[in-house]
DNA sequence: CGCCGGTTTGAAATCCGTCAATTTCCGTGG
DNA sequence: CCACGGAAATTGACGGATTTCAAACCGGCG
């Protein structure tokens, strides 16, 4: 995990100095890590799946974005602007906004380490505008598929993410996923074992 | 213009040898700064609005950002993965990416800078997630015009995108922000004299 | 004056959201 | 081990909003 995460940048001396103020937090799913608001912590995921997500005035949830094993969550100034809270069971290693912070200004390659996984947020939340949000309910949630598949490194994976789920990150409702599920399922565009368990044909 | 772009960060010494290798460049309306692929160059824009953009398989165009006066364009490792295009007439200040990329490293003060717009532009993008691509035509139309009005700083302004602008920009198509331009005029919602001078009611 | 890009408007078809009824899955307790 | 309960998922019907296709309109510029 660790080369995966912004210690990379740390010697090991370094690292047990950090791992003094770090503290482990375990999840379950639908659990809370951050309120939209503020949190005076930060820190990577080391497994499971979170979801970053926005209320609007309607009471719907909007996922803004997914955390995946290795990211970085939380910000440096404290201000929070989503609610974030694990799809699943999840493990993280928090510290301190202060801590992490000193860190930072300490070691220029982690502070890079982390402008560089900031970019790649941003071209993720711009590439989500144009493959998730537009165009008709069957393209979004096989580009949702896709991108869980490619993140799981297999076309075989198990859904992290319920119906419910799916449709607050693809802005479609609930109903619309299950039928879109169902119709390329009949159609052959994908396999599925259970409710969870999906298979995408190598096309 | 100079305090609201990264180079606040340098001495004039600084600036003025930096300022030995920028370029100044004007685009009119629909002239193409970046193509998706990538760029040698990065800068700022001085003035005008540019359209950041992405071709779907469909060839539909996404725009994923809008960029104002001020904001830094390009990529420092060239990788430039959208369309950039300028709405109207537009002017820039462009550096070669080495020297822009050696100035951040020499000014961490200016790397920094750099780092808060990254975030800014992370957090734009998915407030656009959930306030532009979901719920009814009207109100993303209102949200899209509300921005608008919000960075002219004046609630009545010149509106700087076609309605093809507009529908690629909030997920819709050109005729239904024509009618939905329509409906708010006819409700009051909005005022239009000729096609582009628009004010909002104070609300 | 006439072209042309941009815009408006219309009518029909489609897709998706809402409301509502079942059904499946899974963990829990008997 | 099975039955039960509840959450999640599926499916159906219907209405409304948006897309699509198509035609007409406006305004600037050669």
């Amino acid at each position: 995990m660790r080369d995966r995460a912004l210690c990379a940048a740390l010697s090991d001396a370094e690292l047990s100095l950090l791992n003094r103020s770090a503290v482990r937090r375990r999840l379950v799913r639908g659990e809370a890590l951050f309120h939209a608001g503020g949190s005076a912590r930060c820190g990577n995921l080391i497994s499971g799946l979170l979801k970053i997500s926005a209320v609007d005035s309607e009471g719907r949830e909007q996922i803004v974005a997914l955390a995946f094993p290795g990211d970085f969550v939380g910000r440096l100034d404290g201000s929070e602007p989503h609610d974030v809270t694990a799809l699943g069971p999840a493990e993280l290693c928090l510290f301190p906004r202060a801590v992490m912070a000193a860190a930072l200004d300490r070691h220029r390659r982690m502070e890079q380490l982390l402008m560089a996984r900031t970019r790649a947020a941003m071209d993720e939340a711009r590439d989500r505008l144009s493959r998730w949000l537009r165009g008709p309910a069957e393209d979004r949630v096989m580009a949702l598929l896709t991108e869980l598949a490619a993140r799981a490194g297999s076309p075989s994976f198990t859904l992290p993410l319920t119906r419910g789920d799916m449709a607050d990150a693809l802005g479609l409702t609930l109903e619309t996923v299950s039928r879109v599920m169902s119709r390329l399922r009949a159609a052959g565009r994908i396999q599925a074992a259970g409710r969870t368990r999906i298979t995408l044909p190598p096309a």
